[in-house]
DNA sequence: CGCAACTGCTTGCAAATTGCATACAGAAAG
DNA sequence: CTTTCTGTATGCAATTTGCAAGCAGTTGCG
């Protein structure tokens, strides 16, 4: 089932862990969007998950310590996913992830703006936004700053410019 | 050939570029290890890659901006695999990783050592990496500080101190 | 109650990707 | 000149992907 490990390489083994195309995905998703469910997962994703797919990786998460799962108590049926620690701490790599991508990719302006925001926030804007994580999704208590509250308001403001824009 | 994109999403846009299992690897070895020839990767790889996988990943890498090759003046069979402006660039990234994987993963001390100071070096450290890879592999002027110096001395007082250790 | 919509998945199946072993043509070394 | 080294290419089996559809239990609503 689980294939033996390459190298005790640090680089390697985060690779074994996160090297694909989609469990990065479903992590950003939760973690920017506050996706909690899967169904919520599966239909508001930008980039389209196949059901088997999203399935597939969120049991995998699960399994490797990122993700954990709980029952809803609003619903019976809805599982609710939450990021665990070592999932919160992905941060700053993501955040290096979005800083390189706006540089070398051609990224959309619009869904830039909050890699920028992280980028230019630098690590102790992380930091807030890692306290903000530990308060959703681990039961800490809330911090005064919103990160989260930050670039969806800026994100929301580029889009209405792009609306705007077009009129 | 070339996949539609998923979305404009920086992360993503690096995902689709850097997210499979050998990628990052193959750049890795050439910016840690100075691994500058198919050869020495393929022979020299912690990992193992199969040379059809690392002549698929050099191709797309080059084809991507991330790799250039230029013709060895020793060996007119030779290609030299040189890092571009963006690879390296991805310093940050790959500190990152290797600061995560270090703490989240199985990761082994010896091959830890270089992440570590990587990460304990900081930015400031980071800078003086990406000049001394400019230096190398973009014929930049060479500078004061040789961060490569520094973290293969550390890696191999790690593996001496383990041999002594075991005898 | 009754039925549609929604919950988190699962299953088939074709297509693409991976990984392993082997082959290969040209160049360099002895 | 023959062996070794260069960077690939080629079969082939096994795994992974992605699309479409299905499914049993739950909830919302009239």
């Amino acid at each position: 089932m689980d294939k033996p490990i390459r190298s005790g390489c640090p680089i390697n083994l985060t690779l074994e862990m996160l090297g694909d195309r989609w469990s990065l995905i479903v992590i950003r998703d939760i973690m920017f969007g506050n996706r909690r469910h899967y169904r919520d997962l599966l239909n508001n994703s930008e980039e389209g998950v196949a059901s088997n797919i999203l399935a597939d990786r969120l049991k995998k998460l699960v399994d490797r310590g990122l993700l954990s799962t709980s029952a809803d108590p609003a619903h019976k049926q809805k599982t609710v996913y939450s990021l665990t620690e070592p999932a919160i701490q992905l941060v700053p790599l993501i955040a290096q992830m979005g800083a390189w991508g706006r540089r070398f990719t051609p990224a959309t302006r619009e869904l830039s703006i909050r890699a920028q925001l992280l980028e230019e926030g630098g690590p102790e804007m992380w930091e807030a936004f890692m306290a903000e994580l530990r308060s959703l999704h681990l039961g800490a208590q809330p911090p005064q700053r919103s990160v989260i509250g930050e670039l969806t308001e800026a994100y929301l403001a580029a889009v209405a410019d792009r609306v705007t824009g077009r009129l």
